[in-house]
DNA sequence: GTGAAAGCGCTAACAT
DNA sequence: ATGTTAGCGCTTTCAC
C-alpha cells in the first residue's frame, strides 16, 4: 500500500506538500504540483481517509438510523438523504433498528463510536427513553426524522393531523357517517397525530366517536388484515375506511377483499401514504402522498448545516402533504 | 472529550490495560478491570473507532453501492445485507449509483478511500469498464450482487434464464403464440438472460421470434408504458404479455389500464419480480419472485469470508426464484 | 513556496 | 499480569 511519504518522495518533496496539493489547502507552486500529480498517477496512490479523519477531527460522515428499510418509504428516504449528503461530500452509514429500541441503541452506539460527524434517526418507538438521551449526551448534531419527539432536536417529518382530517373529512363528504379509522403502532407520534385528524373531522361535523370503529393495526399488515376483517364482519359495519399507513393499507385492502366488499360501493376508502401502484388499484387509491425526498433532504441540509457551525434553535419541520383525490373515497374517475 | 489516556489516569493502569479490557485481548486482573470499567463509566468514555481502525488496519466496514435506492427490491436488499453483516460487528456504507457508471466510480472511489474492508455492488451498466477493475486492482474483497459481469470475482444474483422461461412456457400453455414480452435496460446481464429464457420457450414450442413482440421499456416505468400502448395499438396485437422487472410490469399495466383491455381476457400477462400488492391486484398477478433475502445475505457472507481468510475461487450464485401461480395468466383463483 | 515536526487516539509487539 | 514504546497515515502549526 502507498503512503503518502512513497509519494512525497517520489516527487522529491515533503508529505507536507502532498498534503497540500491533494486538499488543496495552499499555494503551491505549478511545476511541484505536477510531480507530485505524476508521483500520485504513477504509484496509484489513494488517500487513506481514516488517517484523515483521525489527523482531521472530522469522518465526512454521517449516520442515519432508519426503523425499518423494508418498508420502501424508507427507501425512499434513505435515497434522498444519501443523495444531498453525498453532494455535499458526506457519505452515509445505514443501520437498521427493526424498531425495536435495544436494537435502535446498539446501531447508535456502533455509529457514534465510529465518529460520524452528525447522525439522522427515524426512532423506534421508545427510542425517548435511552437512545435519544444518550445521543444528545454526546453532542453529536442530531436530527430527527419521520417521526416526533418530545426533545429538544431537530426534526423533520410529513404533517400529519391536517392530512388525516382532510381524508377524514372528505369521506364524510360523501355522505358517510359511519368511517372506521385503521391505525398504525401505539406510541408514536404519528399515529397520535394522523388520529387526532380524523378525531378532529368527526367533531367538525358532530359525529361522535365510536370506539367499535377504531381498528388497532399495530403497523403490521397482517393484524391489519385481520382486524378490518373482523370489524368489517360485525353487524352494523362502517361504510367508510381511513387507513393510516402503507402497511394498514395494504393489510386493510387485502380483508375487504377476502370479504369480496367492492370499493367504494361497499366501503369506501381512503389512506394516509401513497403507493407507485395507487392508481393502479381498482378503484384507484384516493390517499395523502408524503413528500419523501423533501423530508429526506430538508433533513440532511439540517444536519450539516449544524456539523458547520454550532448552535441554532432546534427546528421542528412538517412538510405538506399532497392529496390525490382518486375514485376509492367514491369520486368519480 | 475523553480518551482512552483519561480512563487509563483515573484508574490508575496503562492505556495498554484499558484497551485489552475493552476488547478483552488478554487476561487482567479481576480487581484491575474493575477499576477501568468504572473509570470509563465514570467518565462517560467512548472508543474512537476512527483511531481503532488506523492502527488497527481494519474499519470493520462494507461499503455497498447500490444502483438505484428507489427501486423498493433493492431497499429489501440492503436490508438483508445490513442484516447479516450487522450480525457479524461490521456496519454497512451505502452509495448510490443511480445506476449511472461515472457517479458509481465516484461512490467506490469515496468508499475505498475510507478503507471499507470489503465491497459489494449492484454494478451499473458500463460498470465493467471502469469501475469494477478499478476496485479490483486495490485487492479489496468484491462480491457483485444483483446483475452478473463478466469478471473474475464473487457474484450473486437471482436465476433469471429459467425463471423467465418457465414464466413464457406457462403462457404458451395457456394456449398463447402471440407472447409480447417488455425487457428491461440494454447491456445487463439480467435482460439478457430473461431474453434468452423467453426466447428459450418460444423455441421449445415451435414458435418463431417475432422482433414485433420485443417491446424496450429500457427499465423505465414511464417507456414501458409508451412502448406497450404502442405495441398493443397496432392490429394483429399479442393476446399475452411478459414482463421482465418489477418497473416494466408497472408501464405495461398502466398501459394495458389506459387502453381499457381486459387481464388475462384480452391479453394474458405474467412477469418477473413479485410485488407486496400482486394479490392485491385484479386478477392476481402471477409472477416469478426474487428471494432477496437470500440474495442480500448470501452476498454478505461471501464477502466476511472473504475479508477474513483470503484466496478462495471466485463464486458465482444464482438464487432460484418462486413461481406464484396466481390469475393474470388465465389460471382459474 | 516549502519543510520539519508534533500530534490525532488507538493497537500490539516487546519488555518486565 | 501489566507497562513501555513504536507506530498506523495523515493534517497542521510553525519556522524558514
Amino acid at each position: 500500500m502507498t503512503t503518502m511519504g512513497d509519494v512525497a518522495r517520489l516527487a522529491g518533496v515533503s508529505a507536507s506538500t502532498v498534503s497540500h496539493v491533494i486538499n488543496g489547502t495552499r499555494r503551491v507552486d505549478t511545476g511541484t504540483r505536477l510531480r507530485v500529480e505524476a508521483a500520485i498517477a504513477e504509484t496509484g496512490y489513494r488517500r487513506n481517509g481514516v488517517a484523515r479523519s483521525l489527523a482531521a477531527g472530522r469522518t465526512h460522515t454521517v449516520g442515519l438510523s432508519i426503523s425499518a428499510l423494508t418498508n420502501p418509504y424508507f427507501g425512499s428516504l434513505v435515497h434522498a438523504v444519501e443523495r444531498a449528503l453525498s453532494e455535499a461530500g458526506y457519505v452515509l452509514i445505514v443501520g437498521d433498528s427493526h424498531d425495536d429500541a435495544e436494537s435502535e441503541k446498539r446501531v447508535t452506539d456502533s455509529l457514534l463510536d465510529r465518529q460520524v460527524d452528525g447522525l439522522i434517526v427515524a426512532p423506534a418507538a421508545g427510542s425517548e427513553r435511552t437512545t435519544l438521551p444518550a445521543i444528545v449526551r454526546t453532542g453529536t448534531p442530531l436530527v430527527l426524522i419521520d417521526r416526533a419527539v418530545d426533545i429538544d432536536c431537530d426534526q423533520v417529518g410529513p404533517e400529519n393531523v391536517e392530512s388525516a382530517r382532510a381524508l377524514t373529512e372528505h369521506l364524510i363528504e360523501h355522505g358517510h357517517r359511519r368511517i372506521a379509522v385503521v391505525r398504525g403502532i401505539a406510541g408514536i407520534s404519528s399515529t397520535v397525530e394522523r388520529f387526532d385528524g380524523y378525531v378532529a373531522a368527526l367533531a367538525a361535523h358532530g359525529i361522535p366517536l365510536d370506539s367499535d370503529l377504531v381498528i388497532e393495526g399495530e403497523s403490521s399488515t397482517d393484524v391489519a388484515e385481520r382486524e378490518v376483517r373482523a370489524a368489517m364482519a360485525r353487524e352494523h359495519r362502517p361504510t367508510a375506511l381511513v387507513s393510516m399507513n402503507n402497511a394498514m393499507t395494504i393489510g386493510a385492502l387485502k380483508a375487504l377483499r377476502s370479504l369480496d366488499l367492492s370499493i367504494p360501493a361497499d366501503v369506501a376508502f381512503a389512506c394516509y401514504d401513497d403507493f407507485e401502484w395507487s392508481d393502479l388499484f381498482e378503484p384507484k387509491l384516493t390517499a395523502a402522498a408524503q413528500d419523501v425526498e423533501t423530508i429526506g433532504a430538508t433533513a440532511a441540509q439540517l444536519l450539516l448545516r449544524r456539523v458547520g457551525a454550532e448552535d441554532f434553535a432546534a427546528q421542528r419541520i412538517q412538510v405538506p402533504t399532497t392529496f390525490h383525490h382518486r375514485n376509492s373515497c367514491g369520486c368519480a374517475s
